[in-house]
DNA sequence: AAATCAAGTAGTAATTATTATCATGTAGTT
DNA sequence: AACTACATGATAATAATTACTACTTGATTT
């Protein structure tokens, strides 16, 4: 039985107040101005216990801003994303892909060019047998997302990372960047 | 420095040869007919090392049958999730979930209703410090995405997990049977 | 062997999620 | 208050996936 739990909402309630608070200044730092939009997108998300989709942000924000278009939303959230004011849950969010190893096993995906490979981590697996529910969540199984950067791929962010304030312009280098190193 | 490490290919290999061997029986014993699609698909998804896109199969397998249909390569796939053939890389594919929470943390993610919480593991923080690489990917840094199944969806899968050789009839269910227990 | 039947497939239409475009609006600055 | 660059809304376009339908095929029955 190892220390694994659910984050509680006392922890997540002080979190999101600490964000909301310092949400404009950093927009601001940035370069960004601070809209009614992007205050609502950051409040709804950080808000939603339930990691939500676009849409689901869309409906909350929909409520105390009846005009508020999808695409905005859309587009908010991935500069959020970029910027770092956000994550995606998974950096595999855009095609299904398939596995055809069902084993148990984990996987490494290149945040460059969304790669996957194969991994094998003992320790994973124990640490996952030993978690047998988290809270309401009766366990199944798991498997540990390694984000990386492939060999390509690295020596391609090689080349461009000595330009300053270079926007990145591909969707993968976006996707590169807006990863934290956990 | 732990003991992870990717997959080699002489381990792949003779998996792929084992599960090919097994394919056509495994097919019968449920009922499924052999076709060439389907040996196609289980080909191409087993060969490739790259887990793949439906596309990227579809690709492959016309390389052999010139005129198989996308739409098939996409419903063999869900196919063999659904029988234990294949899997998909995470089971939150199908539309991009934001998290507000930018901090590392890892996720819980209900097979049923695709619901998401935060979870707090150490010890996985502390498996992904200790691995610095892998082969030629440079880690940045990782999420242990947990497979389980929340209350309600518990229940409900409680309710129809007597009757026997009941199909899954929802997404959500024939998800939560796709998955093998890690 | 012909008739019957069910499962599987190709081709295409429909749906859904996301992104691009562009005219208009507005936050931040002077 | 005026200005300007960035943001937004509305909608069109694209991409991924699923639904639909008529056609095959292979098995089973007669």
């Amino acid at each position: 039985m190892g220390t694994a739990k659910l984050l509680d909402s006392q922890w997540r309630s002080s979190y999101v107040t600490q964000r909301l608070k310092a949400f404009a200044q950093r927009c601001r730092e940035r370069g960004m101005s601070v809209t009614p939009q992007r205050l609502g997108v950051i409040k709804a998300l950080l808000t939603c216990e339930n990691h939500p989709s676009a849409e689901e942000v869309f409906v909350r924000v929909r409520r105390h801003q009846k005009h508020i278009s999808l695409a905005t939303v859309h587009r908010i959230l991935e500069q959020f994303c970029r910027v770092g004011e956000a994550r995606k849950v998974t950096p595999l969010h855009d095609t299904a892909r398939y596995d055809g190893h069902v084993e148990p096993h984990h996987h490494v995906v290149c945040v460059g060019c969304r790669c996957v490979r194969d991994v094998e981590i003992p320790e994973a697996d124990r640490l996952l047998k030993s978690i047998p529910n988290l809270g309401e969540f009766a366990v199944l199984g798991g498997s540990l997302e390694v984000y990386a950067l492939c060999a390509k791929c690295r020596s391609k962010s090689q080349k461009t990372s000595n330009r300053r304030n270079s926007r990145p312009k591909t969707k993968s280098e976006a996707a590169c960047l807006s990863v934290q190193a956990t």
